[in-house]
DNA sequence: GATGAATGAGTTTTCATTCAT
DNA sequence: TATGAATGAAAACTCATTCAT
């Protein structure tokens, strides 16, 4: 079997292991034996298991960011691209539910990758910074710590309610979009009208 | 010295083990020797590592929702109750940076404390679907799932921004808790009008 | 069992094993197993295999030392106290098989350890540099580098004719030792005289 | 590339690693990659990590011995065979450091390894060895014994002065080796006169 | 002849947990 | 009540060695 195909398949089974476990609690022997490959050459392929956590979150981080921003062109209207993205993040996150809980339901790790997770995160909010910079949405700029820190708020909404619906499988995924939609217009809205 | 003060003691040194270390990588040693206890005393008051982690994130997370209550009444107007709950909610992280961490930084951990924290949200969010739903705020009722979302997109944007705003020291707290305001009430009424 | 005894049996334990199987071949757990220990409490006890090296080395060399100064003071004719410290030192290395092994059979471990052995070998070449610096053995004085040099040899000249001893267990042990103080003396006495 | 010259140089290569690691911390990885050969190649040539381990000690050794030889004719007045020989020793050591720290300063490793270093110590001991029963050098015949023994003193004196010497890079190398031929001399001398 | 890919066995080390006192 | 001493179990990681190609 050829080496990449190896190690996505690695890859693969890790996520599964880190999603239900957590980092930690996740053991090498039991990725390795998921993946029917002896340890010794996971650890050729990626050299320790931060690494590999590292590599999975990276795998999986650059395709979401890659999605959000195909998804749509800057160019658009802003809220036409917004519910683009809105909506191909549900997308995301449903047919990715194991990559998803690992990128954002375990902050808590080793520094690099608290670190990478959180630049992940920040990307994002950069996208979501430069709706709300965009004067065709509000007619006011607003500081750069104002949209810096209302995209984090933004981008945890996100989170958040992603996180409630998979709990909730009978509301229809484009419904909890809408939902999100709705609060993100406002929240642009609202940060447009200085706030206090 | 009396048994209560001593567990206060050690549920101390357990939050800033927690908070640094994360659930698993904490060592009860650590946790035993910095409260200068002997270990047997720490599993003699609290049985179990996961036991230690669920009564600290009690005692937390309780604290937490008692001074959301008790900052404001139900009967409130509700933006007045908001104004009131989100600047004690920023107080509160503040001020127990650990606890904070803890309860929130590191849902990841064994499914007892998932669930834990889980309720301990859940309880959050019902504080915010109350506003949602009471008629002064907005004219039309909302589905109970809608409201119930909706109230879990706003506390995960609230843990985002206190989360955000922890890291940029230089924004004054009063600033974070209006800028959340601010998106609260824009989707307090985002969520009146129908979205879409 | 007290501490301390538990400690001086793993110590004679990683010794025969030590000796033995040399550092890297030497397992742990063959020596816990060995001392009817958990191997957890070897590690309690001496903290890592290294440091479990030095403190049998340390004890060891610590051993040998307070034996050679023993064995004679400064202050006797320079060739009375060689006498009795050569025949001390094969006496050691009689009843010490596994711990002279260990000392300077195996000179090739990490750098710690090395260093350690080093500062032995420097404080043993010590005691008979300043025999050879004694005016009473040498009409001469002799350069720094030229008696701390003569010393090594000397010294290494000991560590051989030990082993070459211990190898050839007919030969009576003051026979050797015999031999060792002619070639001791013979060294003194060319050293004296500056060679060539 | 041919077989003899790829040979060579792994064994240069495995001859720099293990000088460095010592043999068991030493990796048939680094010594592979360190040769630009793979690893099933040193396999190929070598056996195993001992046989490799063998040869380097075979190839060092053996040029070390036909040094020490070429240097002098035992027909040659003693004395003079001698200078001719130390100072060829101290040159071998010189050029070939890492030969020479493999060759002595690891005697610990696997049993055939000791055997195969204590055989070539006993071949340079044999040269002193005839020239301490040279009837020229001293006027009294010696016992076997005490020939084999001193000789293996003097041997390792010259072990240990080597080894100072290179941690005295200041020294001239031909003053150590002047110092070492003193020693020699002595021993000699009083090796005829049977001490005590 | 040459190698990329693969592994079984073993290493040190750590941790939550519990007796005997 | 309180603890020093002890451990079973498991983790990450490494290495010499060998096929299939």
């Amino acid at each position: 079997m050829p080496r990449a195909v190896r190690e996505a398949l690695i890859l693969d089974v890790a996520g599964q292991v880190f999603a239900r476990d957590g980092y930690h609690a996740a053991s090498m022997d039991e990725i390795a034996s998921g993946a029917e490959v002896s340890k010794p050459m996971v650890y050729a392929y990626f050299g320790s298991k931060e690494q590999l956590y590292l590599a999975y979150i990276d795998r999986t981080g650059g395709e979401l960011l890659e999605r959000l921003m195909a998804a749509a062109s800057d160019d658009n209207a802003p809220m036409g691209a917004l519910r683009a993205r809105v909506t191909e993040f549900f997308k995301f996150v449903d047919e990715h539910r194991d990559g998803w809980r690992v990128l954002f339901a375990e902050a808590a790790s080793s520094r690099p990758v608290a670190d990478q997770v959180a630049e992940l995160r920040g990307r994002i909010a950069a996208l979501i910074r430069r709706m709300l910079e965009d004067p065709r949405a509000s007619g006011l700029t607003l500081t750069q710590h104002a949209a810096d820190g209302i995209a984090h708020a933004i981008v945890g909404a996100g989170e958040s309610l992603a996180n409630w619906w998979l709990e909730h499988p009978d509301v229809p995924r484009d419904q909890a979009a809408a939902w999100y939609i709705g609060v993100v217009q406002a929240a642009v809205v609202s940060a447009a009208a200085p706030a206090r």
